[in-house]
RNA sequence: UGGGCUAUCGCCAAAUGGUAAGGCAACGGACUCUGACUCCGUCAUUUCAAGGUUCGAAUCCUUGUAGCCCAGCCA
């Protein structure tokens, strides 16, 4: 007995493999290294955060929350003449969306800008750093390239007292940008160039938006970050790989201060997506040129974008989950982020009928002026998402592609002799259809039978395809906004001349829709509509639209193709 | 002979010397009140390449190859 429950909780329990990080992690905490974990997701608020953040966001944070440890918010301010504050309050909006919390941990580097200080001045006292005045250009040519060394600096061999007080005027705003820096002295002929004496503090006179006009001098970010994590208490600083070549230097750092316990760098590759654009340098011309209409653009993948496009917190994590982590360049699919939101969609949000492209369904023996209220299920898999109802009436609209005048084989819809269900109501049997002098399809008639209604228990025959539709008379008309990627996806993100490979179906307005009633005005509608392959949401940024941000989540590669 | 890092299915990714997990995608088939979902099945005799060590190698050694990062007073 007692060991049939073990084996069952065997096998129930998952066995999951863990990243190296987590064997990091779990070395260190086994050698008693740290006793515990604190993270850390430390921007510069220099911009909008996207996907790729998110995976550092959730990384932070799950790795904190599974070692039962702390996570910490910190934006990494240290050089004014790049951040604004508007960026700030958008990045806090974005993290706490995302659910990844730092309780009352929410600080700024800038903050510690004192501390940082005398930490230089330690350094100097030890003879391991020194005031430079070295013109940006001689510093640049005194450190030699890749594959040569660098050259000693000539003001290296300043003397302790000369180069505190030269450090102090530095503070006190005795030269202007440029003229002086700080460096650490460590090896010029390092193969690392980061070694090569690096800079760690430089002279800005500008204005912060933290600390105002207090400083006029400030720590480079190869100084700073190490201060920042050690003082904070962080143990594992993790990071993306470019970052690699300057752990020596963060370790120096923290070593040369004499922090004890301190924070050690992880790197981990960053996380690439397929078909979407997220060079910066891209997205400003995609809005520049108007391609885009800001950096909340639904196509975009910033997370506003995704916010706006109907993905959810957690299926954001969920793929983030599901992509792991390594240290190999790698881009995810873009298919692999849509199942992760259909995933998490399919039985939380209600399924909402809407015709995006409309053609009039007439069901002649139904009578005229007759209207019945059907109960239509919000989530066929969910009963616990209750039901609405849906007004059916003799006059319908349906998909312009869900009938064919001569259908293909395999054509499982409306086609003249052919019976198919409308969703939640009854059978109809194609009798004819309407032309206009074009050729063009205006009208289908059928016929419905009324032993077939939904939830009936109808069992005598069944039919092959369902539909959706809305009642004429009491649907509501939309504006939907679809919206594709903006990379097309056969022919990759370049074209040959290096432009950008821009899908012209990314975003198409569809102004002649029809939303069912229940979902009418009611713009805060949680809702999505999974029709035939995809769904829509409503659009989040309210003030915009009133319209519909159609979304086809589900690649149109897995339905039935109508052959051309 | 600059330095650092990486290489396992179309895409992610596990395997830590014991005989190539898993997910996405794709493809069959069953089911279906949306061709979705669900279910069931298929999908790496081989891990960038070539040698070597070993009873045994994706894992160790050697030599190559390919890709990414580094010469901001950016982060």
């Amino acid at each position: 007995m007692e060991n049939k429950d073990v084996m069952e909780h065997t096998e129930v329990k998952e066995v999951v493999s863990r990243n190296f990080i987590e064997q990091e992690i779990d070395k260190d905490l086994a050698e008693g290294v740290y006793d515990t974990v604190h993270t850390r997701f430390p921007p510069e608020p220099n911009g909008y955060l996207h996907i790729g953040h998110a995976k550092s966001i959730l990384l932070n944070y799950g790795l904190a929350q599974q070692y039962g440890g702390k996570f910490n918010m910190r934006f990494d301010d240290t050089n004014p003449t790049k951040e604004k504050i508007e960026f700030v309050e958008s990045i806090k909006a974005d993290i706490q969306w995302l659910g990844a919390d730092w309780e009352d941990r929410l600080f700024f580097a800038s903050d510690y800008f004192d501390e940082m200080y005398e930490g230089a001045v330690k350094l100097i006292k030890k003879g391991k750093a020194y005031v430079s005045d070295l013109s940006p250009e001689q510093i640049r040519e005194y450190r030699g390239t890749l594959k040569e060394p660098g050259k000693k600096d000539p003001y290296s061999d300043r003397s302790i007292e000369e180069n505190l007080e030269l450090f102090e005027n530095m503070k006190n705003g005795m030269y202007e940008d440029g003229s002086k820096v700080l460096r650490a002295k460590i090896d010029m002929t390092s193969p690392n160039i980061n070694m090569r004496d690096p800079i760690i503090y430089r002279v800005a006179h500008m204005t912060h938006h933290n600390t105002g006009d207090k400083w006029c001098i400030y720590p480079m970010y190869d100084f700073a970050h190490p201060i920042e994590d050690a003082i904070e208490g962080i143990t594992h600083s993790i990071c993306t790989l470019e970052f690699e070549d300057h752990r020596p230097l963060y370790d120096w750092v923290v070593r040369e201060l004499e922090y004890q316990n301190p924070p050690r760098q992880i790197e981990f590759a960053k996380m690439y997506l397929t078909n979407v654009v997220t060079g910066k340098r891209y997205i400003k011309k995609l809005v520049e040129d108007k391609i885009v209409d800001g950096w909340d653009d639904p196509r975009l993948v910033s997370i506003a974008a995704l916010r706006r496009r109907g993905f959810t917190p957690e299926s954001i994590k969920r793929f983030v989950e599901l992509c792991g982590v390594s240290k190999a360049n790698s881009s995810a699919e873009y298919a692999m982020l849509e199942y992760c939101v259909r995933e998490d969609l399919k039985l939380k949000k209600s399924r909402m009928m809407a015709v995006l492209d409309p053609i009039k369904l007439v069901i002649d023996n139904y009578p005229e002026g007759q209207t019945e209220m059907l109960d239509a299920a919000n989530n066929m898999e969910n009963p616990e998402l209750g039901s609405h109802q849906v007004p059916f009436e003799r006059e319908l609209y349906i998909e312009r592609e869900d009938f064919m005048e001569e259908p293909p084989k395999k054509y499982f819809r409306l086609f003249p002799g052919n019976e198919v269900r409308l969703m939640h109501a009854y059978f109809v049997k194609c009798t004819g259809f309407e032309k206009d002098e074009n050729g063009n399809v205006t009208v289908v008639h059928c016929t419905y039978d009324p032993a077939t209604k939904a939830g009936s228990g109808f069992s005598e025959r069944k039919v092959k395809g369902t539909i959706h539709w809305v009642p004429v008379s009491q649907a509501v008309k939309a504006t939907v906004r679809l919206y594709e990627n903006l990379i097309d996806e056969e022919k990759g993100v370049y074209n040959e001349d290096g432009s950008l490979n821009l899908n012209p179906n990314s975003l198409q307005v569809l102004d002649n829709c029809y939303i069912e009633p229940a979902i009418a005005g009611a713009k805060a509608y949680d809702s999505f509509q999974f029709v035939r392959n995809g769904f829509f949401a409503v659009d989040y940024k309210d003030s915009k639209e009133d319209a519909l941000v159609f979304n086809r989540i589900v690649s149109l590669k897995s339905s039935f193709k109508l052959p051309k």
